[in-house]
DNA sequence: CAGAGAAACTTAACACCGTTAAATTAACAT
DNA sequence: ATGTTAATTTAACGGTGTTAAGTTTCTCTG
């Protein structure tokens, strides 16, 4: 009873039901969850199928990720109504953090595989967007902070600084995320580890004057 | 031609022999290529053999863990006869950096998976000791340094400052692994990247006076 | 209106994987 | 000599991603 040629549409539609699927199993349980099998079952189809929409298993799971970095932008760009740069900036590594513990297995696929590298070429996602590029937000606000004068003198590439308060807070998040439960370390409340980390970050970057 | 009884000092001889193989695997081609028909091949075993020295692919893993840990407490404790505790922190962190980034997949296995997570009851590293507990040597330097009153006056939790220096190298080092291949990001030089939060770091979490 | 062709989908199979059960071999103890 | 035990292997189970080869249903053309 299967076969008919579908509209281009019912098509999407199949397509993102099957990432859908894929992400609920994939939140549960892990990346080691994301079975061709169980996905196609949930769906009630064959696993083979599967594969009409999407090359292979690596590129279910780029897909995937598109869609949590599209996420991950959308939720960051409430952050640019507030007013004061610096804010601006702790606010969108609050923003950051928040996203990385609340759904742990999309920061992991996103941030901590390195499968599924990023290719501006490929991607469905626009670089450079403030509504879907996170990245470029990050870049935009360290550039607005840079450009009113927050920064010391001697700190005179945007971008780098981007990258080092990205490095920071994904350094908290990322070891919260594969080693809260190591028992080997005796480790402060993470609250406490993001606040103090910002700090350090601001405390290291901004001017001192004032 | 195969079974004969062996003595304790051969058992352990071979239980070493499967963990450099599987090192040796690993090292060139990260975790998935450590297969147990893999490792057997290599030491022309079957496969069988090695569940007679390891419950499991897990306690593989953890074994080749266990000996990596030991292996960076051992680079890292070098840093001890420098004098100043500042300069110490700083060689501990370059030292841990470089560590990370010459053997990425140990280091991945050993912070960023979260499989294999430490249990102090379980190991058979000793914690707390300085020979060969990495994270009782970054306790130790910044223990050091907040004994000597390096520290800014508000920082009165020195593990709670270890977590975040580690936190901060961990950042730089994770994201260069995962995701120096990626062509979304602009990277800046990895040596630029690490200066810069060691600095950063340093300016945050020092006093300032002089 | 018949039949070709394409699209959607399935079943069957391949080559792996980790792991376990059962059988085999060789050394030791009695 | 015999029995026990440890070391090892072969065979197998159930799982994985993936591919090849059908099967069914629609649409489009002659």
């Amino acid at each position: 009873m299967p076969p008919k040629p579908k509209t281009e549409s019912q098509r999407q539609e199949l397509r993102t039901l099957i990432i859908d699927v894929a992400r609920e199993l994939f939140v549960a349980k892990g990346v080691e969850a994301v079975t061709m099998r169980e996905i196609a079952k949930r769906i009630n189809y064959s696993a083979t199928s599967i594969y009409h929409h999407f090359e292979d298993k690596e590129a279910l799971l780029r897909a995937i990720c598109n869609t949590d970095f599209l996420a991950l932008a959308s939720t960051l760009k409430s952050i640019f109504h507030i007013a004061d740069p610096v804010e601006r900036l702790l606010a969108l590594g609050k923003g950051y953090a928040q996203f990385a513990l609340s759904q742990p297995n999309h920061y992991r696929l996103m941030f901590m595989t390195g499968r599924v590298p990023c290719d501006p070429e490929k991607s469905s996602l626009q670089q450079n967007s403030a509504e879907q590029d996170a990245y470029y937000q990050l870049k935009s606000v360290v550039s607005q902070a840079y450009a009113a004068g927050c920064f010391r003198d001697d700190l005179i590439d945007p971008e780098l600084i981007a990258q080092t308060v990205w490095a920071g807070m994904h350094g908290v998040c990322s070891l919260q995320i594969s080693m809260a439960e190591d028992k080997w370390i005796n480790w402060r409340d993470i609250s406490a580890r993001l606040q103090l980390m910002q700090e350090v970050m601001m405390r290291g970057l901004l001017r001192e004057n004032i």
